[in-house]
DNA sequence: TCGAGTCATACTCACTCTGAGACGAACCGG
DNA sequence: CCGGTTCGTCTCAGAGTGAGTATGACTCGA
C-alpha cells in the first residue's frame, strides 16, 4: 500500500477526544502601570468569574487563532489600525487533566505586546472585556493565574536581552518612555542616567530619528530626542536587572 | 442553572476534531558530539523516514505523556536506573493545518537532555530508535526539522544562563567535563582557563566533593578535582558565548 | 516675568568582569 | 626517563557597571 491509498482510507477515530484552545495574557501600559487583558465568563464553568480571553483553535494556525481571539476580545480587527503593531508569541501549553471540568482541554497560551490600547468593547465569547493592572487582578478561572504568572515572568525576563520595549510605546518615541516600560514591568526605576547609556550603546536597539519632541514632559526639562526601534533582535549586552536574589533555590 | 447541573449535562461534540501528541527532541553527548534520538517510521505517512519519537497524549499530563513516550523509545522505564536523572523541559507547541497529512494533529514539543544513555531498543510505534548526530540528521518527517532546530537554539541559549550543562554529565564531574558539553554544544572550545574561572565563581553552579579523580586523562595532566551539581537554578553571571554576530537581522 | 523644581544628556570615578595569554606542576604513553 | 598534554592559577589590559555630579533647557505657578 502507498502512502496515497493509506490516506484516502485512513479514518480519524480512535483517539482520545481532546479540545484545543488558545488563552492570551495581553499586556500594555497604562498610566505607568503594567495591565493585562481580561474578560468576565458569562456561561458555566466558572460563570462571573475573571478569565484570560480565549478560544477554540479553527481550521488556521495557532498563531493566526491567537491573533483572531484578541481581535475579537479587543474589537479590533487584526491589521485594523493600531492591532497590526501587536508583537504575538507563544508562551506555553496546559494541559492538565482536570484543568476544565467539561473535558480534556489543550490550551496554548500566547503572550502580547501592545501599546497603549483603546478600552476593548465586547466580544461574542465573554459578558466583557477590561484592562485590569497586573497586582490588582486577583482570582482567575481556570488555571488562568498559573497562565499570567509565566507570561509576567517571560515578560521580564525578554525585557532584559530583546527590544521587547519598543512594542509597549508608539512608533517614535523618547528613552524615557522606554525607561518608563521597564520600570512598570519590573516594578523599579532603573537609573535613569545609566539608562540611557546603555540603550544607546547597545547597537540596533534605537535609531535616531534626527528629530526632538515637540514639548517637554509636563513637569518640565529639557525637549527630548526622538528614536525608532532599531533592527536588533537581541540586546549585546543586555540590559540586566538590578541583583535578583533568587537565583538560587 | 448552577455549575453542577451544567456539567452533567455538558455535551462535548461541537468542538473541531483535533488529536493532540508529543515529540521529543532528546539530546545527549556520545563522544564529544551532541546527539538527537531519532525513530524510522514503520507506517505511513513518511514511512522509512526519521522522525522524532513521539505519539498521542492519553489521560496524563503533558508531561507524563513526554516521560512516557521517552520511556519507551529508549526502552528505559521511568525512574529505572538512569532516565531519572533526564531533565525534561516544553519546547513549544505545533499545530498548522496540514503539518500531518492525516488529519489536525497539534503536537506539544518537549526537550529532554541525558546522560549518555545505552543504545535504545525498539519502541512499538516505531521500526527503531537510535541517536544520530545532529549535524548528519539529514531530512525529517513532517516538520520535525524545524522542531529540532528550535530545541537546538534552546539548548544553547540555556546553557549560557542555567546550570542544564550538568544534566549531560555524570552526577560527579570536573570542570574539563562541563566544558566538553558547551563545547560540542555551542560547538565550539571555550577558553580553559577563563571557563574553569567562571564555572567556579558562579555561586551554585557546582560544589567541590573534595575528591580527585583516581585518574588523569588519557593524554596526562594532573589528576583533576570532582564536582556535583550545585542547586543554582540560574546562572549570575552568565556564561555568554563568544560573540556571535547574529543579534541584528 | 521670575524662581523653584524637573528632567535629558553628558561626564566622572571606582569597581568588577572579561578575554587572552603565560606558567608550573602533575601525569600520561612510549 | 622524556616529550607532550592538561589542570589549576595568575596577570594584565580593556570593557562594562552602578552611583553620583554637572549643566542647561524646559515646565508651572507665583
Amino acid at each position: 500500500m502507498d502512502e496515497r491509498t493509506f490516506l484516502d482510507g485512513y479514518e480519524p477515530a480512535q483517539f482520545p477526544a481532546v479540545a484545543v484552545t488558545v488563552d492570551i495574557v495581553a499586556l500594555t501600559i497604562r498610566d505607568g502601570r503594567l495591565h493585562v487583558l481580561l474578560v468576565e465568563r458569562g456561561g458555566h464553568p466558572f460563570a462571573g468569574w475573571r478569565a484570560l480571553p480565549g478560544g477554540f483553535v479553527r481550521d488556521e494556525t495557532l498563531d493566526d487563532a491567537a491573533l483572531r481571539e484578541l481581535a475579537e476580545e479587543t474589537g479590533l480587527r487584526p491589521g485594523e489600525g493600531r492591532l497590526d503593531r501587536v508583537h504575538l508569541e507563544q508562551l506555553r501549553t496546559y494541559g492538565d487533566p482536570g484543568r476544565d471540568p467539561r473535558m480534556r482541554v489543550v490550551s496554548v497560551a500566547y503572550l502580547a505586546f501592545a501599546p497603549s490600547l483603546p478600552d476593548p468593547r465586547a466580544g461574542s465569547d465573554a459578558a466583557g472585556a477590561f484592562w485590569a493592572p497586573v497586582d490588582e487582578v486577583g482570582e482567575l478561572a481556570f488555571d488562568h493565574a498559573a497562565i499570567l504568572a509565566d507570561g509576567l515572568d517571560r515578560a521580564r525576563a525578554k525585557l532584559e536581552y530583546t527590544p521587547l520595549a519598543t512594542a509597549f510605546v508608539e512608533p517614535e518615541f523618547t528613552i524615557a518612555d522606554l525607561r518608563a516600560v521597564y520600570a512598570a514591568v519590573w516594578g523599579e526605576e532603573p537609573h535613569a542616567g545609566n539608562f540611557h547609556r546603555k540603550v544607546l550603546s547597545v547597537p540596533g536597539f534605537v535609531d535616531s530619528t534626527g528629530e526632538t519632541a515637540a514639548r517637554a514632559g509636563e513637569r518640565g526639562g529639557p525637549r527630548p530626542r526622538l528614536y525608532r526601534a532599531g533592527d536588533a533582535r537581541l540586546l549585546h549586552p543586555a540590559l540586566l536587572r538590578p541583583d535578583r536574589e533568587d537565583s538560587v533555590r
